[in-house]
DNA sequence: TATGAATGAGGGTTCATTCAT
DNA sequence: GATGAATGAACCCTCATTCAT
């Protein structure tokens, strides 16, 4: 992690120019065609000044993920727990979290590339993942105890398996499929979610 | 494709010592970090070598998936259909695929990452998800007119959900997660079938 | 042209080196043994800082060739015309151009070698030859008003040749031929002239 | 110079199929852009056979060149000395030159671009110009001893200058000027050597 | 003689990174 | 903090030449 000055006001507007630039060029060439010097060029400023913000496009790369991620998990912010029914807070979560994914579809893609062969991407990765799959988790065994869930779901399984395919789908669908929509693809989505769990 | 002759028997065993040399590379090093010299030292062979038989390192992958790609898909030989109950093929064709996919993982690693740069590379692999996507939905009409599975179910959305999710869990559990069973991951991966398609 | 940039004064001094040291080395070893590094061996500087100012040894070269040709030809200062008889103008421009060419004789040998290759060549130097051409058939026609020049000469064919084969001998005798002299030189161009258009 | 076998039938017939799709192809491509592959696929043999026959371009080039000069100048066969006169002579052996380079002048390009980087070119072409000035420096000679040439030119100089001057226009309308006619072109060089010389 | 796969030195070009201003 | 010219290791690719068949 780069540790660097940056402490002025001018500074960190600086470097607020140069993530938003990042990931703008990022987006658009991908994470290996994308050059130091298109970045400083998007931003405007001048490819010494890159250094002095961030180790290498690699430290870019990792801070624009948090900040990225941030945007994208921030907004699965849970209602009222057991204030609704299953089926209800099911199908919001997921419609919050493919409109979340389709508006970084671009982004996600080279989040993709990056946890190919950065070795410590898949673990940030991961660690948010471990994060949601409890509370999927959590959910299932509230539910399994409210008689709504069937015992003999595992919810560990249950809850992995539900987040993969979420996962997997929203890609192929705004990654490489070009979707569009939002609504019948929650749809979808919660459809397989209530089948699986034995809802509805 | 590449013009380029080598018609030989020797000329063809050369050939194959770069196929296979550039497999192991691949897998080892990752689509953008393998060298072409690092091939050519594997296989025993000098550059120039190289660029008799591929036009260069794109070239010499996009052969490689062709058949790495015969290799994982062309061992689910469909078992005579509708000869044995469908829960039992389900989980015969997951057993093979998990196989197959575990065997080839390293691989998969660089396709999956080239499939996010290269233009061509998700046409590849969509012409293929096509082609077991509607066996899929074959399978499922053919039990739906057997009254083993319901009528509400689409069969073309089914074999969509149904095939990206097997997709991603051999992804996760085999690229990603480093899982080594096979006989527990097929349960798992068959329990979520059948639970989505109702049958058992 | 290149869009390299460089604005500064140190950028325009490491510019200007790598002109003069292209231009030796080209004189040197011509214009396809040159190698890039060659030239930045030969200017103190790494390869990578011919490519800040140059897209490659052809840029290099299109660019030597003008300001050559600007020190070749723009030494042929026409003298107040009509102040001198025709022979002494005559002589006189003859002096300047054998002089100007001697001068840089070993450069235009790669300028002839490339137009004979580079589809743009040929172009900047007809264009020249155009514009001295035009200057030679004013005079001629100026000296057939004056009664000086016979009024069966064609002015624009006799420009044509005469320039021609003031050019060819130059060549001739300083690029192969390793003349040394200038005055006799201008005697044998002169008299050449002379006796074409009937003067003296 | 390769002494090579090729005493064979076979043999020698293949080194002239070399011969003539090198020729085809240094004019299709220039002196450097043919590659030796290019030659012997125009040639349809491989390419190690290539060296079986030459030493390597420069060879092959060399051999070239002493063809194809054969062919170009063995048809300036002068006529009965002193049989016709002066200016009818001249307006022939032009003709005959002029028809003979415009026949050849692609090759030519490549002799020139030779000429300019291969140190025994200009040897070769010296020599074969020497013979020719210095026939026509016995015309010239012969001329004055007629009374038909003024005594006061020098006939070496002059045979120098109007061959420079023929060669080069000969060079300008073909090769860069692409000019078609050869009777005017004839016309426009005769009236150069009769005004020089001062006949007619 | 003829073949054509194999060789590998050699050259062009890129781009992350540094550092003097 | 900011600049941008300079650096040079690293990599791709070509093609003349060889040699086993």
């Amino acid at each position: 992690m780069s540790e660097r000055a940056t402490t002025t006001t001018q500074g960190s507007r600086t470097r607020g120019a140069l993530l938003r630039a990042g990931r703008r060029v990022l987006e658009r060439k991908g994470l290996h065609k994308a050059r130091i010097s298109d970045i400083t060029k998007e931003a405007d400023v001048s490819v010494g000044t890159f250094y002095l913000h961030f180790e290498n496009k690699d430290d870019l790369f990792r801070q624009l993920l948090i900040t990225v991620e941030d945007e994208v998990y921030g907004e699965l912010v849970p209602a009222e727990p057991g204030s609704v029914d299953p089926a209800q807070r099911i199908r919001e979560t997921n419609r919050l979290y493919l409109t979340a994914f389709k508006r970084n579809a671009a982004f996600w893609t080279c989040v993709e590339a990056a946890a190919l062969e950065q070795p410590d991407v898949p673990g940030v990765l991961a660690e948010r993942n471990r994060y949601y799959r409890s509370r999927t988790e959590r959910a299932i065994a509230r539910w399994q105890a409210a008689g709504q869930v069937a015992p003999e779901v595992d919810p560990a399984t249950a809850a992995f398996l539900l987040g993969a395919m979420t996962e997997r789908l929203a890609y192929l669908w705004y990654v490489f499929g070009h979707r569009e929509d939002v609504d019948q693809a929650t749809e979808d989505l919660t459809r397989l979610w209530l089948n699986y769990l034995g809802l509805d």
